[in-house]
DNA sequence: ACTTGTGAAATCGTTCACAGCG
DNA sequence: CGCTGTGAACGATTTCACAAGT
């Protein structure tokens, strides 16, 4: 039994590069573009693109290359951002009150609907908008506003309990920002972002590249 | 002509997680640990962990598994991290601030000498510590404290100049939040982290299970 | 009995190279 | 002639399975 063989995960990570480096054309003014020059200023090959790209369908025209604001339209869809999302994000400590200001997310359609924490001093107050609410409070907005994707920016010791929290309101996908591992129904997806990993593997290149070089 | 062949890089991204989990099974104190243990926990097989560990050296004792706390000094030693490291951070906005007042940096061994920002009314102040300085003391600081790691946030159409100003000052390695692919000499690593990116690979997993689940 | 380290096999992802369209 | 879409070749990574150590 030949698999229907969905994308492979890297072609999915690449279309966001790619749809970034489409808008700035689009900015520019530029209708069409070759997978050749979409390869360019990005850190892959033409075939690369061609071969990703056509993982999810038929976007160029041979001789031509691909339209630029179609294959915008195109990779939207696919994304999943070519309608708004609302997300909540738990935990308006340093790091989550920053991610509620941060404008990256309502610029790609998302859209941060509240905020959740514990500490009694930050519960009914306000950041950029969003209303910070107790934790209790949760599962009744997630599911009345039906939000599918959660922040987390909460410290290790809470992080389980609050995904459990996630999950158990209907929550879909989980940009994980404490460093644990979290354990999720298989439906659920969690992307983590371990900050302090990302040093620690800069620091690996840096000294290996160092003593070898 | 058989290469010396390198750890792949998915089996070093993966140590920053054995790592993390080594360190609580520590403070749990636990003096010993297996693959199947490890593995548990995270998202691996007992057979991954055993794999990437041996690209570096020999920890564990067959019958016996791997004793936590030389592990430990193991996987520093091989990231780095088992000094402390300087970074300067550029870019003191919204996220940029987060970063410097983030406790996690320091608990891994990275330790923000200084951070910079083009505007007049940030610099001279100081966010937990560190000050906040113009960016043309950038080079001079840099080379003084023989800082070699960078963490950028700043905003996309900043990014390129900023990565020159670091790369020229000796910087070898750049976190980088802004939502733009950098140029740099070959010799420097950047480790890209793009938040709205992230939330589009979530946004596509979810819509993915939704349509077909 | 349980565990590591490791070749060999299997899987997964990227690059090549070219047929066919505009 | 330049460009896309794609099967086939290649390379990288993961999984398997087992010999050897405790």
């Amino acid at each position: 039994m030949p698999r229907p063989a969905g994308p492979p995960m890297p072609a999915v990570a690449r279309l966001s590069l790619y749809l970034r480096q489409l808008e700035q054309l689009a900015a520019g003014g530029a209708e069409r573009v070759s997978s050749r020059q979409l390869a360019g200023s990005l850190r892959t090959t033409a075939a690369q693109v061609r071969k990703d790209l056509a993982y999810f369908g038929q976007f160029g025209q041979p001789g031509l290359g691909y339209n630029v604001s179609d294959l915008i339209r195109h990779l939207r869809r696919i994304l999943g951002t070519d309608k708004v999302s609302k997300v909540v994000l738990v935990g308006a400590g340093n790091l989550g009150s920053a991610l509620l200001r941060y404008r990256g997310f309502r610029k790609k359609g998302f859209e941060i609907a509240a905020a959740f924490d514990v500490s009694r001093s930050r519960v009914g107050s306000a950041i950029g908008e969003v209303k910070i609410h107790r934790l209790d409070d949760l599962p009744k907005i997630v599911r009345d506003q039906r939000v599918r994707l959660a922040i987390m920016a909460v410290p290790a010791e809470a992080a389980q309990g609050v995904a459990d929290l996630l999950c158990g309101a209907g929550i879909r996908g989980i940009l994980n920002f404490a460093p644990a591992t979290l354990d999720v129904p298989s439906d659920v997806t969690v992307d983590p972002v371990d900050l302090a990993g990302h040093m620690e593997q800069l620091s690996f290149h840096v000294a290996s590249r160092t003593e070898e070089g």
